[in-house]
RNA sequence: GGUCCCAUCGUCUAGCGGCCUAGGACGCUGGCCUCUCACGCCGGAGACACGGGUUCGAUUCCCGUUGGGACCA
């Protein structure tokens, strides 16, 4: 609780803020917020910012997240479409309190708001068709007037027969619709400019902006928390609450994310969609610690926990400024995170990719603790989960895909009596660990007075197909004596043929 | 077209009138380490869109211009 005179300080210099986050700091009334995705394809990664952002308020102030389906557009809304945002939900680890509630399950609740608007005289009938309104729209337009609903049938007295109509929300033309918004601050907008928005269409189903305000009001909406697309939204959506008579929320527009040509985020820019990202070899975290990232900072750090980024989430700390999705920046930290991970999580990653590849034949699955051998020594190099089992391949499959150019290079002739002599020594070594292996590898080195990369690189060509892999030895212990000896001999069969 | 929003290195951002010769991170780049590639470590280049005010003093406040974005069943 800040000492009242402190507030009287921070006002004169700040009034938006103040005034706004007071109403946050001092509320008796509980956090809820929502998640409110439309099931019409992936779940998008600016979706995932939106939720993530709803997500941490309510963890930080212990408040309720609600999870809810948006499809009303019944003719773009798929089960397949909800099954994957629930999924990608779980995956990040966003976790939901309430729902998913369906809007569809709910058009009683929204034809009785209509109704109730109807007889109170705070809405009327359109008969107009959307034929008619683009037309007068293009007139206005090419008149240079604003494209404003014309209002034809608010004076209306009789239905006009053989139409359905729609249902327009009677708006007031006088004084101002002030949006106080905890990232923006007070943004004014003048109710001459507004529309006598439709509430019900003429097919019988309620607009968005119908629907969220119902929405967001029944279920007790505390913070709306969405993108900023929805700004120009929120005054339409203001005056419906005050209709209803409801008390509006506390709103929070957050800045897009736009691609790299600093357009909104689409197809375009490469993955947009969270399976994407799983299919890329992302690990969760990684993708929640960037997307945090995105409109929001906390001083100069840029690694959090998720449990830091409950405790240090706040409204206060989101920038107004659109942010350009940068993937360079994710892979770093999708690196980082893989060297956090647990070996044996990972291990259980590579083995799902792994078998998605068929590269692992059912029923001859490698030893875990092997397996986790491996993934230790993979994880360094590793950017992401498809990287690693990419370099885990030459470890788990019969056979390795020589790279014509390293073997071209290194697999001369003259090498051949050094990959023989160090067979020899490989296939009586005991026991075949690390530090024999290296002991091994000096002995031959300095009696042939050679450097170790003339041999060392050879090798890895002979063991992994490539010149690219962690160091020799522990590439050579993890490998195994058998597969070691046999790719070497097979490597000397390729030289002198 | 109207309305609304936004503007610090290429990108994400710190900065809430003097601490800024503008800090960090990704990326880029020079070097070190080294059996390859990475990792790691050390160094470098790189930004306050522009123009007016306000002020003793503006990256920071105000106005305009420019540029971007969003919305308008």
């Amino acid at each position: 609780m800040q000492p009242f005179c402190g507030i009287i300080i921070r006002f004169t210099l700040q009034p938006h803020r103040e005034i706004i986050s007071k109403g946050v700091e001092t509320s008796m009334n509980p956090v809820r917020v929502r998640f409110a995705p439309s099931p019409t394809g992936a779940l998008h990664i600016g979706g995932v910012r939106t939720a993530l952002f709803n997500w941490l308020f309510a963890r930080h102030h212990k408040g309720t997240f609600v999870l809810r389906i948006e499809d009303t557009d019944q003719t773009r809304s798929t089960d397949e479409s909800i099954r994957i945002i629930l999924d990608g939900m779980k995956w990040l680890g966003l976790d939901w309190d309430e729902g998913p509630f369906r809007q569809t399950e709910r058009m009683d609740i929204y034809r009785q708001h209509v109704d109730t608007l109807l007889k109170q005289g705070k809405a009327y009938y359109c008969y107009c068709t959307p034929e008619e309104l683009e037309a007068r729209r293009k007139e206005a337009m090419a008149a240079g007037k604003p494209p404003k609903y014309d209002r034809k049938c608010r004076t209306l007295k009789a239905p006009i027969e053989g139409r359905t109509p729609a249902v327009r929300f009677l708006s007031s033309d006088e004084g101002q619709t002030i949006v106080r918004d905890m990232v923006r601050g007070a943004v004014t907008f003048e109710n001459q400019q507004l529309d006598d928005l439709i509430i019900r269409r003429s097919d019988g189903l309620p607009t968005y902006n119908f629907a969220v305000v119902v929405d967001d009001v029944t279920m007790k909406i505390s913070h709306v928390i969405r993108g900023d697309d929805h700004l120009n939204n929120t005054p339409r959506q203001i005056q419906l609450y005050q209709a209803l008579g409801y008390e509006p929320p506390e709103f929070a527009h957050l800045p897009m994310i736009l691609g790299s040509d600093k357009t909104k985020l689409s197809k375009r820019h490469g993955a947009t969609a969270v399976t994407e990202y799983i299919d890329l070899g992302y690990l969760p975290e990684a993708l929640v610690n960037y997307l945090s990232r995105l409109g929001w900072s906390s001083g100069d750090q840029e690694i959090f926990s998720r449990q830091e980024l409950i405790e240090k989430f706040s409204l206060d700390s989101v920038g107004k400024a659109p942010s350009v999705f940068n993937p360079e920046k994710l892979l770093w930290l999708n690196h980082h995170y893989i060297q956090q991970a647990d070996a044996g999580r990972l291990a259980g990653l590579v083995l799902d990719l792994l078998r998605k590849d068929g590269i692992l034949i059912e029923g001859k699955e490698p030893d875990a603790a092997w397996l986790k051998k491996l993934v230790k020594i993979l994880t360094e190099r590793s950017h992401t989960l498809v990287e690693m089992k990419n370099a885990a391949i030459p470890f788990i499959a019969e056979e390795i895909q020589m790279d014509e150019k390293a073997a071209a290079k290194h697999l001369t002739p003259d090498v051949a009596p050094l990959l023989t002599e160090l067979a020899g020594t490989l296939r009586t070594l005991e026991p075949f660990t690390h530090d024999g292996i290296e002991k091994a590898f000096n002995d031959l080195v300095a009696a042939k007075g050679i450097k170790l990369g003339k041999l060392a690189q050879p090798v890895r060509v002979a063991l992994t197909g490539g010149t690219v892999s962690p160091g020799i030895y522990e590439v050579i212990e993890v490998m195994g004596k058998e597969k070691t000896v046999r790719r070497i001999e097979k490597a000397l069969h390729l030289i002198t043929a």
